[in-house]
DNA sequence: TCGGTTAATGCAACTTTGTTGCAAATATAT
DNA sequence: ATATATTTGCAACAAAGTTGCATTAACCGA
């Protein structure tokens, strides 16, 4: 399937380049004024997921959340994993990647790890 | 603020407890053949995780699911940590807590922890 | 540059998950 | 047994995300 660039994704892409956070749909939807419909909103973000240009996370609230996928070259769309910490603020309530806080963890070898979501809630720096 | 047993609450706690994996509040309701309604469920859950008998994860399908906290005494209620990891097996699609399996992270000194949601997906020993 | 093909979008309707208000029911202490 | 406060059911609501389908718009090749 061809991939095509629209005025939309743009937008999307570069919000989330801008972003001092993860963003969730909604966010997303109020910052960009009507630029697409909500429903494009959550199409555009899954194209970004499968061509390995954002990731997502969700944390304890369930909302979903996406941002940009910094440390991954182009090379390696399909290998990469998105194991890093994800702090959300209680106060503030954003959401930020912690890209070089990697958790250290082993399960045992019969489990086969697809994909990780690690989040931690609290009070971050700016709220203190 | 007193705290009472009701036929749910013991239900839902007695189910929780001889379940295999944590669970979501749908798949409760499921297991209880009308015993109380859908919100109650939810309540009972609440009122469940203030009582520091039960712990919530969250993983990337938004879903909350519920499990009751095994390693946790009476007597540290209010300041335990749900810092395990819980694996969702894409097959069979059961949420285990691995309650042994405590990843080793440390953020930056200004960050103030209060919850952990640490979740990985992929394929469980049974579904290989 | 101009069509033609096919991906992307908008709209409306829908589903799922979770929440709230309030009156009725029920657990527990006395 | 009764009083009191907690818990429940019901109905309605709210938020997040999904689906179908007709229309629009990217982009490839002539």
């Amino acid at each position: 399937m061809q991939v095509r660039n629209t005025n939309a994704k743009s937008h999307i892409v570069l919000l989330l380049t801008e972003a001092s956070g993860a963003m969730s749909p909604l966010e997303i939807q109020q910052l960009s004024e009507g630029i697409c419909d909500r429903v494009t909103i959550y199409r555009v973000l899954d194209r970004l997921i499968s061509e390995g240009v954002i990731h997502k996370t969700v944390g304890l609230d369930g909302i979903a959340r996406f941002a940009m996928c910094k440390h991954c070259g182009e090379d390696h769309k399909h290998s990469h994993n998105h194991n890093h910490v994800h702090f959300s603020c209680e106060a503030c309530l954003k959401v930020i990647c912690l890209e070089d806080i990697i958790p250290d963890f082993k399960l045992p070898r019969k489990f086969k790890v697809k994909d990780v979501n690690f989040n931690v809630s609290g009070i971050c720096p700016d709220c203190v």
